[in-house]
DNA sequence: TTATATTTGCAACCTAGTTGCATTAATAAT
DNA sequence: ATTATTAATGCAACTAGGTTGCAAATATAA
């Protein structure tokens, strides 16, 4: 099921996402659209918006659900290799555009991978 | 709060990781071993086992919380930088003693890094 | 063997995420 | 425009992984 009605729950998310430099968890999408909109319909709207490539998801340490925009993302290609850092001190998630190398494995297919990098970001390492 | 007495219900989830070669989902543990300890145990010991060294512990893609061995880990040192590999036919998720290198992130500091690569494992890919 | 401190079991709880179904709203057809 | 069709939403109830408080049991130290 991908993305086909412009609603205004559907606009209301993605104006966030515009306006966002970082990824979202879903937790905090809900509270935050909690006056909007249903938890419910957060959650159906995400998984549209990442099926028809708007967006990407991944789970975070704390095992959450967090959502980011696609940068060099279309329809057709995903390319969702860029690792996702995760502050320890500001919980802050961002997507960082750098290549990580996942090395050939032998005899083994790989079909996706997730690299999460957690520390300190530019903001708490000063 | 480390390992310090060894109880019966110790000693079978340290008997069940020698006998394993793969990771195994707290889910998996907590299944296998209901009629021998409760559940609340489980999630106590495999916490207790992680912080003496034992275990290692990561998210799956589910959001599952996994535990493995720790092979080339001691009490002090910790290397839990190698990648996991969870297969998308039959779900075995196993440690890959790969390395796989985290480039410098300019700015920020690099505590830890998670990498989960997602395919089809060995015996699948045949 | 007794004292002390850690482990365990249990039940109740928390919360992220899901499901079914009736209602509402967006697009297509007339 | 109006109506028909189909997707999107709200709501309430539910599922399941994980946590907590406390009393009872068990391992180690004395």
């Amino acid at each position: 099921m991908a993305i086909i009605r412009k609603t205004k729950s559907v606009e209301a998310l993605l104006t966030l996402f515009n306006k966002a430099e970082n990824a979202m968890s879903v937790v905090e999408l809900v509270k935050q659209l909690e006056d909007e909109m249903n938890k419910t319909t957060v959650y159906r709207i995400l998984e549209r918006l990442e099926e028809s490539g708007h967006l990407h998801s991944f789970i975070g340490k704390d095992g959450l659900t967090w959502y980011a925009k696609c940068k060099d993302c279309d329809e057709a290609h995903h390319h969702d290799a860029h690792p996702h850092f995760q502050c320890l001190n500001c919980g802050k998630v961002e997507c960082l555009s750098v290549d990580v190398s996942i090395p050939k494995i032998p005899n083994r297919e790989v079909v996706v991978s997730h690299v999460l990098i957690q520390g300190k970001c530019e903001s708490c390492v000063k």
